[in-house]
Parts: C-alpha cells; sequence; structure tokens
DNA sequence: ATCTATTCCTGGCTGC
DNA sequence: TGCAGCCAGGAATAGA
C-alpha cells in the first residue's frame, strides 16, 4: 500500500515527465473515484508536483488562475506513465509531449480531486515526518492520551504513516505498538522519532516497498519490503533476538512486533 | 479526547 | 475445477 515513502517514489518519478508540461486531454471512465470536476484540469499547465502526506498534489495554472489535481492512492492506487489502461485504469491524463499518465486501483479506494484551493482537509492533517523537529515531535507525542499506534496511524498527527512504517519504526524503537504515548519517556519518544525518520528515508532510497500492488510510475518494484523486520513476517525470527514475530488487532488493524524486544 | 466498528472494493487465499 | 466465505486495509463516518 502507498504509504509516504512510495507516494514520494512516485512523485519523483513523474515530477520531470510533468513539471512545466500542458494537460492536454483527460479521459474520466470510472466516477467512483473522481471527485469535482477533474476535466477542468484539461488546458492547464503543471506548475508543481509535491507529495502532501500521503497525497499527490499536481499544482495547476491556466492564464493567472491556479488549481490542484490531488491524488490518494488508497490501497492500491498507480499512477504510471509506462504500460497500457487496463480495466483498472480510471483515469488517462494526456500530458503535452506525447506521454499518457494511468490512474489504475484495483480496489478504488484512492480519489482523483479537482480543488481550485488545497482542500481544508489536507490543510488540517499534521506535520510531515520528515520535517517536524524531534522537540517538537516528542512535545506532541507525549501530549496526547492514545495507543501508540493508533496515533501515529492518526494522519492529523503525522501525515503520511500507514500500517507497514508504523510496526516498522516501533519494532526499531523497541516500542509496543499498544504502550500509551503519553506515559513513554521523552528519550524514548525521541528515539521514536529517530526510528520514524530512519526507515523512512531508507524506505525512500530503496523505492518503497512493494508488497501488494505498489510499483513505481515507470512499473518498476520497490524492494524495501526485503528489508523489513516485522511487517507481514508473523512466526519468522525477529532479526535482533530470534523471538517469533507475533501478529495481533489494534484498533482492528494487522500489527506486527517482537513480543520480546518490543516492551509497553 | 479517544475509542471501536462499519463502509467502500477486488483479488487472493482457504476449505469443501 | 468451482465457488462461497473470509481477509487485507486508508480514511471517512457514526456512535460509545
Amino acid at each position: 500500500m502507498p504509504e509516504l515513502p512510495e507516494v514520494e517514489t512516485i512523485v519523483r518519478g513523474v515530477a520531470p515527465l510533468l513539471l512545466g508540461r500542458r494537460i492536454e486531454w483527460i479521459e474520466l471512465r470510472q466516477p467512483r473515484v473522481v471527485v469535482g470536476e477533474v476535466n477542468r484540469a484539461a488546458g492547464h499547465r503543471v506548475i508543481g508536483v509535491r507529495r502532501w502526506g500521503k497525497h499527490i498534489l499536481l499544482d495547476l495554472r491556466r492564464g493567472r488562475s491556479t488549481a490542484h489535481l490531488v491524488v490518494h492512492l488508497g490501497m492500491t492506487g498507480q499512477l504510471r506513465w509506462d504500460g497500457d489502461p487496463g480495466r483498472h485504469t480510471h483515469a488517462l491524463l494526456g500530458i503535452e509531449g506525447g506521454i499518457t499518465l494511468l490512474y489504475n486501483d484495483i480496489r478504488q479506494f484512492g480519489r482523483l480531486e479537482w480543488a481550485e484551493r488545497l482542500p481544508a482537509r489536507l490543510e488540517r492533517l499534521g506535520p510531515e515526518p520528515l520535517e517536524i523537529s524531534e522537540e517538537e515531535f516528542v512535545r506532541r507525542f507525549r501530549s496526547r492520551r492514545s495507543m501508540v499506534k493508533p496515533l501515529l496511524l492518526n494522519q492529523s498527527f503525522l501525515r503520511g504513516l500507514g500500517n507497514i512504517y508504523v510496526d516498522e519504526a516501533l519494532f526499531r524503537a523497541r516500542i509496543h505498538p499498544r504502550a500509551q504515548s503519553h506515559r513513554l519517556r521523552p528519550r524514548r519518544a525521541a528515539a521514536l522519532h529517530r526510528a520514524i525518520v530512519r526507515v523512512l528515508t531508507e524506505a525512500i532510497e530503496h523505492g518503497g516497498s512493494s508488497v501488494s500492488d505498489y510499483v513505481a510510475s515507470d512499473g518498476r518494484r520497490g524492494s524495501f519490503q526485503l528489508r523489513h523486520n516485522v511487517y507481514r513476517r508473523t512466526g519468522c525470527p525477529c532479526p535482533a533476538c530470534g523471538a517469533a514475530i507475533r501478529r495481533i488487532l489494534v484498533a482492528s488493524r494487522g500489527t506486527h512486533f517482537c513480543p520480546r524486544c518490543q516492551r509497553v
């Protein structure tokens, strides 16, 4: 599933193809994934390609008016410029110069949204995990009273983390997913911040994790799944201590951790 | 404020 | 081989 590192990889892949180019035409095939008048993007020039948490923002300009195309890939969304459209291609964007950008999404949890201004929903999301300072993270983290895992998944606390990288970061920081945020010592909260930064940075360097349908915009798979320590490794030995990795439900999410290394 | 359950959806898997 | 049933889960939503 596309989380911060996967979306970052896609953004880096499509940015050079889109920046400065005009969207010449748009074909929308599945109304379910379309929000607002996405068709209006045709004729606009792409002046920015950004990641916002797990969202992709295409900043558009036409004359003096600006707008955005907001892409969220949900669970199985893809943004690709290679390959051919198929039964899961829900939108096609014809880009000046001949490239066609495909929006594919098997489960249709993703959305393609037209926005005149950045939606308030996005403004309300928490800070970027790779931008927030350690001090600020520790302060925010310890001021909340919540289980650690649901808090990290909460996009209004931090934007961009999902199930994979929360499990992996908690393993690296040796924190139990059911630990209470306000009961963690500042040193441990700081260690969690460093674990988050490191796991996200490494994952970006490896092109993200291809666990279900994720591929980059050129169709290439990421390789960070080969470096997962706990995610979907139930029963496998913990790389640190050898104990069997366990899977439990936390906030009705599949959660993987080492019962020996990760204490409450 | 924080929690859980439900909804959307398809493909992959299990078991008969 | 076929098929029903279940599961995965991001995020919005409802309700506790």
